[in-house]
DNA sequence: CTAATAATGTAATCCATGTTACATAATTAC
DNA sequence: GTAATTATGTAACATGGATTACATTATTAG
């Protein structure tokens, strides 16, 4: 039984992913109110009803995204045996949400960077999803190492810090306009790393 | 002979540098009026009759950023004749600029992300900016390939693009509170990125 | 000493942006 | 049809931060 009363004429998953779209572009604080009512297309006070304030939408907005990461990215990094099999799919993964065609870069690595102190906890917030993710790298890499496929001197500290600043690096690259194309050339590179602390560097080379 | 009127109580050069470590610290939006007062130690007032507002004091605070950006990892790169040791040392140049003890992070990769669109003057100029270091990057790979210290098919596009990159990442890194430790940690594997390109890869390893 | 110049201190003003009040319209339960 | 409920539209309100007005103080030239 629906409830009594006028019914929506907007759906509030879609608007939330319209809301996404738009902070995932302009993060947090270059994003307003204004862009948000005119993306989603309904006035300010349904808004307010349907998701509070801006603050609240914003967290939504990120349990969203997160959701993407982790069916893309983190999903990739996880399901393949071979590490550097894993890491170049989950980079194409990254690139893939960082250059279009839904948005450019990444909500949680560009969302919220410099604020006001008012914001500071969306910093944070954003912040501890980028240790998790670190730490989901890592634990990646000490997996490697137990199997065998990684020399056992390999530090996955290291390897994490590494791998996890240049996918930060490619989302900020994506912002600058870098294209799909040049991200995917610098990835390259990126995997050579990898070859320091394989156990056999000729296996896919 | 000094200009008649009461003389200033303050240096115009140290009030700028401290300005520079508040925006270097902060970023533009993150930086409040207030907050460069309180730092410089005058009041309001003096403030604008010393440097305009707040958008042509932060042009002012990006061009000393900017020496500092030159004289430091931008030296070491072209100082330096081997290709590899020039990259070791401008990452160290980096990671020194990125991780204290004046500030965290770089004013130029972080200081205007995300902005108002009021704001975007700034976020284009950074832009640029990164834009003129990315194509040193790769004039700098140019001449190591004309030197023959790289192999003929190195792609001085893809190198540029996959170290900037990750000297982006650094900055951000910084900011997330990764350690000097840390952030030299990471290095040591961009660096082995090179040896794919190298045309003797044994030279210095 | 007086006039002229320039910095300072306090407090007000301006403005953009997030937020809400209030009247109106649409739909359902009875 | 009426009451109850919920969305919509317009326009006002509130707040925080950048900026400036104005009176005051300090210094130099003559």
């Amino acid at each position: 039984m629906p409830p009594a009363g006028r019914p929506r004429t907007f759906d509030r998953e879609e608007a939330l992913k319209k809301a996404m779209l738009v902070f995932w572009e302009k993060g947090f604080e270059g994003t307003t109110m204004a862009d948000l009512i005119a993306a989603i297309g309904m006035k300010a006070p349904s808004v307010y009803a349907a998701f509070g304030n801006k603050d609240t939408l914003f967290r939504e907005v990120v349990e969203l995204y997160k959701n993407k990461v982790e069916q893309g990215p983190l999903k990739a990094l996880n399901e393949t045996t071979s590490i550097l099999n894993a890491l170049e799919n989950s980079l194409n993964e990254s690139v893939k949400m960082v250059s279009g065609p839904e948005a450019s870069s990444c909500l949680i690595m560009a969302g919220a960077i410099n604020c006001a102190p008012e914001h500071q906890e969306h910093v944070q917030h954003l912040r501890n999803l980028r240790a998790m993710y670190k730490e989901t790298l890592k634990k990646r890499f000490m997996r490697a190492i137990k199997d065998g496929q990684l020399i056992e001197g390999a530090e996955p500290d290291a390897l994490a810090e590494f791998y996890f600043g240049f996918i930060h690096g490619l989302a900020l690259r994506a912002k600058d306009g870098s294209t799909k194309r040049e991200l995917h050339s610098s990835c390259k590179f990126a995997l050579e790393a990898l070859r320091s602390v394989l156990r056999d560097s000729n296996v896919q080379h």
